[in-house]
DNA sequence: ACGAATTTGTGCGTATGTATT
DNA sequence: TAATACATACGCACAAATTCG
């Protein structure tokens, strides 16, 4: 099927092409047949097959797990998440999805070490509660959240965060009744492990970061936040219709 | 070396935390040595080197050249690139860097098509023009961006991005006196063949992608920009520091 | 509960092609 | 032209995780 030209491209970009093109239109639509009978089916080594899959896999088509097989990530059209200074995740995500929720994954303390305590003007070594929390919506996780509070502050915010599932609701009853965003710093990268798994993304996923602070009414910082975004799933909006300079 | 312990780590991924070490402190500088002394140094396969090299190629870490060898990325601390109304690149990082320059790469005319007409405001098939531009600091392509604006209103707008190696200065030219950002998007993926070459990246290295409106005082859409970013060399900042709401 | 079959992950050795020096 | 260096591809073997009878 893919031998007779010598087209002058790689075997395994080709065959990458073609499972694209297989996904697309439904050929392959749960999952992927197994990497040796592609290679049969390509009349390639298994290594050629692994190549392509790698590249949809990166791509976030395709998601392998050892020793399960290799299955179709289900691909729903990117999600706008806007920043704005009143950023919230479920007030964002409330009209384009039907069931966002937030959960949390980790809750434990750590010390401010230089960057943190820089961001949350507190002193170096500060005690912190520290949040990882899971963002889904319409079932499929959206994004990673790594949060940072004053433990001096806010010693009851993971009660809080625990019951309501909401920082801002959490915030209110620590007292804080409303907050605002300073800046978010938005790079990207591979993703980590662990994070992969959360997603349920190969681990050449790509993930887009933004790293913002909050803060009060005061201006004064309340919460450091490390967001990574499954990029083939969200894309960050930025509107600056407004501002007059 | 790496041999002793079975770490129940993949030596692929133990060799490729060496090498980053090696880069960080120095020990490896200008140039890696060839997969095949990497092989023999660690006592593996070239196979297991090449995997190891591929992950820090798509970090950007290093950059492989087909017949010429692999060699050190010139890693510089990551800009900001601060999102406004009043986006422009040249001011952006007249500060941060030393030499920021625009450089047309490629101008042509095409139709507009569904999604860039509605961007645009214009009829679908109206005529546009298409600026390809490499923006460089310090020696360091920063950017790649496509930009497209109607052909109708702004008819030299080539020759005046030639000559002048500026968007701002260029619409003075055609009679824009003024103009500021409606939106910007902002998503990651990985980098295209051609911008690969542009930045001298390797082929698995992730851009951010920022698609972007510019509009003119009174509103109306003046171009469409997409604008690939080196996500190892650039951060997107967005302030919203004095949003009411 | 347990072992066999399946499926992906890692690694070696070899060979050949292609670009650069 | 020859040597060097990276790119692609095959085949083999075994490890590790899962599935299923």
């Amino acid at each position: 099927m893919l031998d007779e030209p010598d087209s002058g491209i790689a075997r395994w970009r080709r065959i990458a092409d073609d499972l694209k093109r297989a996904i697309a239109d439904g050929t392959i639509r749960d999952r992927a047949p197994a990497e040796s009978e592609l290679a049969e089916r390509y009349g390639v080594n298994r290594h050629t097959v692994r190549r392509a899959l790698s590249v949809l896999n990166a791509e976030g088509l395709l998601r392998t797990e050892r020793g399960k097989g290799t299955f179709v990530n289900p691909q729903a059209p990117r999600l706008s998440y806007p920043i704005t200074a009143r950023t919230r995740f479920s007030e964002n995500l409330a009209r384009q999805a039907r069931s966002p929720a937030g959960r949390l994954i980790r809750a434990d303390r750590v010390a401010a070490d230089g960057p943190l305590s820089a961001a949350l003007g507190c002193r170096p070594g500060a005690p912190l509660h520290r949040l990882e929390t899971l963002h889904v919506a319409d079932g499929v996780p959206l994004s990673v959240a790594t949060c940072h509070f004053s433990a001096e502050r806010f010693p009851g915010i993971v009660a809080a965060y625990a019951e309501t599932g909401s920082i801002t609701e959490a915030l209110k009853r620590e007292g804080c009744a409303d907050y605002r965003r300073r800046e978010t710093r938005i790079s990207a990268g591979r993703i980590s492990p662990s994070d992969a798994e959360h997603f349920g993304l190969g681990p050449d996923a790509i993930i887009l970061l933004a790293v913002a602070i909050d803060v009060d009414l005061e201006n004064r910082p309340i919460q450091a936040i490390r967001t990574r975004f499954a990029a083939d799933r969200m894309e960050l909006l930025v509107e600056t219709g407004s501002e007059p300079s």
